[in-house]
DNA sequence: AGGCTGATGGCAGTCACTGACATGGCGGGC
DNA sequence: GCCCGCCATGTCAGTGACTGCCATCAGCCT
């Protein structure tokens, strides 16, 4: 047997999200997490850059993601189209997660400084969508205009997703509604 | 003469951006910018609610100057025209104070925090247009998507205009960037 | 004159986060 | 089979942002 419990990492995940959801992100110290995982506040700081960090574990994963599908759309694909097919290639790992999603949402929503740090994410999302264009020869401000869009209509789709207990499903709103954004910025 | 010497909240700001400017944001103490301004830490967060809030300060500004120029937009214009008319509205405000806008820049750029509370503001700006475009008869996504994009051409725009030192004038560049938002997001 | 107000000072406390150093199983080399 | 270095964690002291509470006192109002 290990001189330590294994999944540091995972016991100080579960323990944070399970705090954060029962007294709210602001009732809760970062010692009081470590604690109901049996660690110190010390170790808490070595696995999480900060006390909101915990809740954003998994963008990079999603970045990658979308990255990815950006690379492997046709070159013959618009940059608006290489973009969606990002955002309805993160479907399937959402959709599986629907759960945990809404309730890491539910968290978020409740503070100010977790809505803070979300953008942040998203904001790096949005630029690595523009990078991954721009690596297809679309040039600036074309990459990044595009990816912004991109994201704002993953936000929108998102949302419904997570607040429509019976939506349909993630890449079908999300191609709703980025017909909705061309609508909406159609020139007459 | 009264007790205090006037204009605190005046004297705490520009203290803190030359402060900010000198040795930078994270090397600069509250106790700092409120002694150099001959006052103390605890007023400083009375007149600002954290560190970073005193570079945010035009903010609320810019957002009714956005908001009234919605309102203003004859009723025939399209979303996007009035979102369009929002953000041309600003020039004149932005034009006047290009140098200290171009310091403040300088100084978000370099801070990982203040980047991240610069998002805040403009997403408190986007939640601003679509609340002003959902009076307007706007439904959901429409109106937070026009303005989402509306603020993403508004960054892209913001950015050029603060970075090249003789670029066109902003208008002529909010301008540009939505057609060219036009252009990527078209249905082909 | 007396009392009220509003901006500020002073102070103690909490908590996020950091740097430096100590500890001790475990796995690898010999 | 023993030693040694690694590495995750613990321990501790410190800094600085931010808050609540109460004191102060010039100016204003009555």
């Amino acid at each position: 047997m290990g001189r330590w419990q294994p999944d540091s990492q995972g016991r100080l995940e579960q323990a944070a999200l399970a705090l954060y959801s029962e007294r709210g992100f602001e009732n809760t110290t970062v010692a009081e997490i470590a604690a109901h995982a049996g660690l110190t506040e010390r170790t808490f700081f070595r696995h999480f850059a900060d006390k909101r960090e915990v809740l954003f574990w998994g963008a990079p994963m999603l970045e990658g993601l979308m990255v990815s599908a950006v690379e492997a759309a046709p070159a013959s694909a618009a940059p608006i189209d290489a973009v969606a097919a990002a955002l309805e290639a993160t479907g399937p790992l959402l959709e599986e997660r629907r759960d945990s999603a809404r309730q890491r949402q539910r968290i978020i929503d409740a503070n100010a400084d977790l809505r803070e740090r979300e953008l942040v994410k998203l904001a790096s999302l949005a630029g690595a969508l523009a990078g991954a264009l721009r690596r297809r020869g679309v040039g600036e401000p074309a990459a990044t205009l595009t990816a912004e869009a991109g994201i704002a209509v993953f936000r929108v789709a998102f949302a419904r997703w997570v607040s429509d207990p019976k939506s349909r499903d993630l890449p079908q709103l999300i191609r709703d509604s980025l017909g909705e954004l061309q609508a909406v910025t159609a020139r007459r």
